[in-house]
DNA sequence: TTGAAAGCGCTAACAC
DNA sequence: GTGTTAGCGCTTTCAA
């Protein structure tokens, strides 16, 4: 494989000259650039980036951790996520390194490995729902003790402050309940997330029930259902809840997700309900799903791929300056009505 | 940052035995070990993975490829593909690096770039339908001629022989065509994959019938729509299907793939009919989601994590002894008869 | 602009 | 087992 001493021999120029000139700190004259560009052509020089690396003490990459028990990329959110942080990371020149389930296990910091090994620059974590069982703060602390440059995304329940990538706009519930009962709506229905349902049942009831209740609209046990997006029984719970006759049901569903809120529309018109003349259905979390629905989603949030873009571009600023105190970057975000409320 | 020479110099041994006992290749004494052991956990030293890569011209890492022009992973198939991967990755101790969109302009090989610039020591294409419309055999072929292990999984369209991860057992359309004419089906619906309907439907109704026709069953144009796994729209096509009276409308519905099916599943229960009674339902392509569905679905394939593990294990190999000829691995898959038929 | 040289941290070869 | 040394390919410094 030719070095770049190679190809500063072949031009004829020295080799800094030659790695100042492929690395644009030294114009160069016309003449002597487009000599070391053709020789470069000509021996197909391509530089050794692990000696860069080591050079500059730079791992030219960032750790992507998404502390989820489940399949990694098992919902539209991280999906839309990654296709930001994707598009972005070809902008800032920056690898993507999915951190491997190794660095999941308990007691152990997700993705602190990659960074203390110099493998990545700094990290994306993506915190879920799942993640919430950790304490994130320690997490946060431990990282920041390392000086690992760290932007977090989504789900965060620490107290320690951390580089967050948030969204402008009010509360998704309460957006939703004001929305809602403006509309006209007294009763609410709800499909939770499955896998990750984080309080016992009545608990979720109760808390519907509690915030519902502020704004003049009731609930009932019968009504909140959970359900995971992809496989169908999300659809079959909304069903359950939306065939009673009218009057025995709620007159809208709030679902935890544009994904569930499409299986509930399909269970919708699977009963031959009018949506949202029969029902109203929202989700609290935006993703890329409910916008191309049968009938669109009324739904709340930030696109999923301006918060990833954006986290990539933060992450990028702090590992070019680590010193900086942890912010909260905000992106455009709040309720999006549409056609299903 | 505390290098080797550190650990070396704290537990009072020569470089090279420090060296040598952290990665295994010297049992050293009890003792020596240990001391050595003990110095590392004092210092708190890591090892700078930039420097043995340099060393050892080894990136310690694999790069995944996905010709997808939409969002990265929008299909359970990939996910669970990625699931795989991850969890032999851990095993196999290399990283996994995305290669970014830069690597899709057309012309250029995917992921060609992470491999000549040694960021990665090996490649796992993951083939679409979309990348179909590439020359797969001209990409191949280039790769191979950069030396560069690959492992290429999921559709293949090159005649360039290529190492790849295949599955056991026969055509799926031949294998459900059979199950479902056994089961006393005579008329056939299908629901394709929206994005990348891959031919015109006048195309996809006649290789539909003739394929069905040497089974003994028909179909008819009416019976054949095509939609997104994730939108709603497959549901709705199903639905249009489906709603026709009994003797107007298919008794059995194949999709391309479990998450069509589940669509057409909620889309079938939907209108109240029985599945399989009143209708079948199959998928050509076997996910994580056909198998906890509400009437969990016949399908056609191998598990995706058992495929990407393969293709991980494989490509490990690989790297391992690169003048290997490339070769199919198969994993055992076929015809899943499930509740659905 | 040039040329020489240092050195990033590690592994591997080799003589002891 | 030990200690010394070379060197992976690059960037950067420094004196010319």
């Amino acid at each position: 494989m030719p070095t770049i001493a190679d190809v500063a021999k072949r031009a004829g120029v020295s080799l800094s000259t030659a790695s100042d000139i492929l690395n644009g700190k030294l114009k160069g004259t016309h003449e002597t650039a487009e000599r070391v560009r053709q020789a470069v052509l000509d021996l197909g020089y391509r530089p050794n980036l692990l000696a860069r690396r080591l050079r500059t003490s730079k791992a030219d990459a960032v750790g992507l951790v998404i502390p989820f028990r489940r399949s990694i990329f098992s919902s539209a959110v991280l999906t839309d996520f990654l296709a930001g942080i994707q598009a972005e990371q070809e902008r800032v020149g920056l690898n993507l390194v999915l951190a491997g389930r190794r660095y999941e296990k308990p007691g152990e910091i997700y993705g602190a490995d990659l960074f203390e090994t110099r493998a990545v620059d700094g990290l994306i974590v993506i915190g879920t729902r799942e993640s919430a069982g950790r304490d994130a703060g320690a997490d946060v602390r431990a990282l920041r003790e390392l000086g690992c440059p760290l932007v977090w995304m989504h789900v965060y329940n620490g107290r320690e402050p951390v580089d967050r990538i948030t969204r402008t706009g009010g509360d998704p519930w309460h957006d939703l309940f004001e929305h809602l009962a403006e509309r006209g709506h007294r009763t609410l229905g709800r499909i939770a997330f499955g896998p990750t349902f984080e309080m016992a049942p009545g608990e979720a009831v109760s808390r519907l029930a509690r915030g519902a209740a502020n704004y003049g609209m009731a609930t009932r046990p019968e009504w909140v259902g959970a359900g995971e997006p992809f496989d169908g029984a999300a659809s079959r719970v909304a069903m359950e809840i939306l065939s009673r006759p009218a009057g025995e049901r709620p007159t809208a569903l709030i679902c935890d997700g544009d994904d569930l809120a499409v299986a509930a529309l399909q269970a919708a018109l699977g009963l031959g309900l009018k949506v949202p003349r029969d029902v109203a259905i929202a989700s609290t979390v935006n993703n890329s799903m409910g916008a191309t629905a049968a009938v669109p989603i009324t739904t709340h949030g930030a696109p999923g791929a301006t918060l990833g873009r954006t986290a990539m571009k933060r992450l990028a600023e702090l590992i070019a300056d680590p010193t900086q105190p942890p912010r909260e970057t905000a992106v455009a975000g709040g309720l999006i009505v549409r056609a299903s409320t």
